[in-house]
DNA sequence: CCTAGATTGTTTGGATACGAACAATCTAGA
DNA sequence: TCTAGATTGTTCGTATCCAAACAATCTAGG
């Protein structure tokens, strides 16, 4: 994952590879290492802290939600955790399986399935969320106390401006 | 993607939820914002300029890192791309297919395979960069002129820290 | 009450991604 | 020179993910 360039390396050599272009390289930088970062973070939290518990991604994610709304339907979860229902699905299956998490078909309209979780995937949330926020802290350690909230804030403000409004 | 809830909305039933731990929030701010700006990110870039070129998103990086740095080695395009080279395979045999890149085996170095774009391929990237450019500068006129460098190089920072330093 | 359309979760088929095993090639040390 | 180990790209098996089609259910309008 490293690369044999640094990122200072590929940057100057893409200025050059495009100086004759109209580019806008402040906003190139801003998207290329917005996907290198968000890459090897989560590989970073995946090794340090999921694969001990031979937890998926998505699986943390959807249990996460779960955990954090109790009692959610699956449409908001898929919305939230940010794939699709098709996938969610599968997680779901997954985390019933692990004894995890349960489905239940709400009373109130027939097509909703009402997801909550099992004593021992809460449990499992307690322990490792802490070590997981451990590694989120190391994370943003590389990031000044100025910086951070500017950081958080700005990436708010893309996740808005480029989301769009309908789901799936 | 939008989800039923804005984000400030999770953040603060998250605060509420998680208000008796020993929980760095700006930290998680962080980190959760990333992976949500990027997703939101990828899929408008995909949408909004590769879907009309039936191009990937891993075909399109492996397309730029090719043109970026011509006559490239594998082995660096996926350090430089960012996934394993199992896959890179499979996304070279694509772009091949569709006479974007080719393949020849190193003269140095018999093991070696070395990439470069065709004059197909280099069309195709003079013509959709510039738009791929506009759609990222969109994406970064969510911050302001003074948070656009901040936030660049707050994830470069987040992404030499996390990154591993051997591959594969 | 009835029914056409909308909504939801699942299934299906196909694309994408990775780790492990493998063959080809190179390198270092005797 | 020869060989054991390292390195590289590919193949294989498996897991993950999505769009489209689908069945079940709800809702609005007559």
């Amino acid at each position: 994952m490293a690369g044999a360039h640094t990122l200072r390396e590929t940057e100057r050599h893409v200025d050059e590879r495009l100086s004759g272009m109209d580019i806008d390289f402040q906003a190139m930088a801003v998207t290329s290492n917005l996907f290198r970062a968000a890459s090897a973070v989560r590989n970073h939290l995946e090794r340090s802290v999921l694969a001990a518990h031979d937890l998926s991604w998505s699986a943390f994610v959807v249990l996460w939600v779960v955990w954090i709304w109790e009692d959610i339907e699956t449409r908001d979860i898929a919305a939230e955790a940010g794939f699709s229902k098709a996938t969610l699905t599968g997680v779901l299956n997954t985390l019933e399986k692990r004894g995890l998490s349960t489905r239940k078909r709400s009373q109130d309209d027939g097509r909703l399935v009402i997801v909550s979780m099992t004593a021992k995937g809460r449990k499992l949330m307690e322990q490792l969320f802490p070590l997981f926020n451990k590694q989120e802290q190391f994370v943003a350690s590389a990031l000044s106390a100025s910086a951070q909230p500017i950081v958080a804030d700005g990436l708010r403000k893309i996740t808005e401006l480029t989301e769009p409004a309908s789901e799936n």
